[in-house]
DNA sequence: ATGTCACTTTACAAGTGA
């Protein structure tokens, strides 16, 4: 089974490339965050037609989250209990395959002290709330998406630049060491040691170009799920402004295959 | 640190969020 997670920026922009990834890499299952289009706006059509199906929860402008897959979803579930902003689209969950999965796409804060930034550490403990009340760390359970941290110093190319700054800030950090706290792996730690892979650069100041990156985009699983694990990697080209069909999204797409 | 991008709107440029 090979599941995808990529933040596309825009699916309307991103739409080509995103048939052309399902097209190079055949996935099971593609989570999609930062849609940035209405559920009535989202193009299920020629998602279908390359023969996925969509689970959507929108937002006009901004937000947003899918899960494309092979298979129909089932049990989907919009947004979760607790969520301290309920009216932005986030979350997103559904089961295929014997497996539960979750797409988030975390606050992502702006500054260290932004009343953002606040909402980012109180949406983080609440996600965690509501793993830890309604989800057993036994079961086959895979969250993935941009959770907006990079979770430790080798996620980022510069740590002492980016040392306290939000992003890498250590109150966001803990949040995720809660995570994995409860029962969740960080699948890509399992397959890589050392300084990245990033799957985000900045489209400002050349970032891609000087490998100004950073890892934001995580899959996470319980360990009946990591035990299944056989690879993980970052498909950078997709970043690369000539390697598809109009524009890179900022974010490059991970991908996790499962035995 | 900022060589950008994509969105919205009493729209045809400017503000917002990332």
């Amino acid at each position: 089974m090979r599941v995808v997670t990529w933040n596309v920026n825009s699916i309307k922009m991103r739409l080509s490339r995103t048939l052309g990834l399902l097209g190079r890499h055949e996935p099971d299952v593609v989570c999609v965050q930062e849609l940035k289009v209405a559920d009535e706006a989202f193009p299920a059509g020629q998602l279908e037609a390359a023969g996925y199906c969509s689970s959507v929860l929108g937002q006009v402008g901004r937000n947003g989250v899918a899960i494309l897959s092979r298979d129909p979803l089932t049990d989907v579930a919009r947004g979760f209990p607790g969520d301290p902003a309920p009216e932005q689209a986030r979350v997103l969950s559904g089961s295929v395959g014997g497996l539960r999965i979750v797409n988030v796409y975390v606050v992502n804060g702006v500054a260290v002290g932004a009343p953002q930034y606040e909402l980012k550490l109180r949406w983080l403990d609440a996600l965690s709330a509501w793993l830890r009340a309604e989800h057993d760390r036994n079961d086959p359970l895979l969250i993935v998406g941009d959770f907006n941290v990079a979770p430790e110093d080798a996620d980022v190319h510069d740590p002492e630049r980016w040392r306290g700054r939000n992003l890498a800030s250590e109150p966001e950090r803990e949040r995720i060491r809660a995570l994995l706290g409860w029962g969740l792996v960080d699948l890509m730690r399992l397959h890589h040691e050392g300084r990245g892979p990033f799957t985000f650069w900045d489209y400002r100041a050349g970032a891609f170009h000087r490998d100004w990156g950073l890892r934001l985009d995580l899959a996470l699983a319980t360990r009946p799920v990591a035990d299944r694990c056989t690879g993980v990697w970052v498909e950078r080209d997709e970043r690369k402004p000539t390697s598809g069909a109009g524009k890179p999204s900022d974010h490059a797409p991970v991908i996790v295959d499962l035995r």
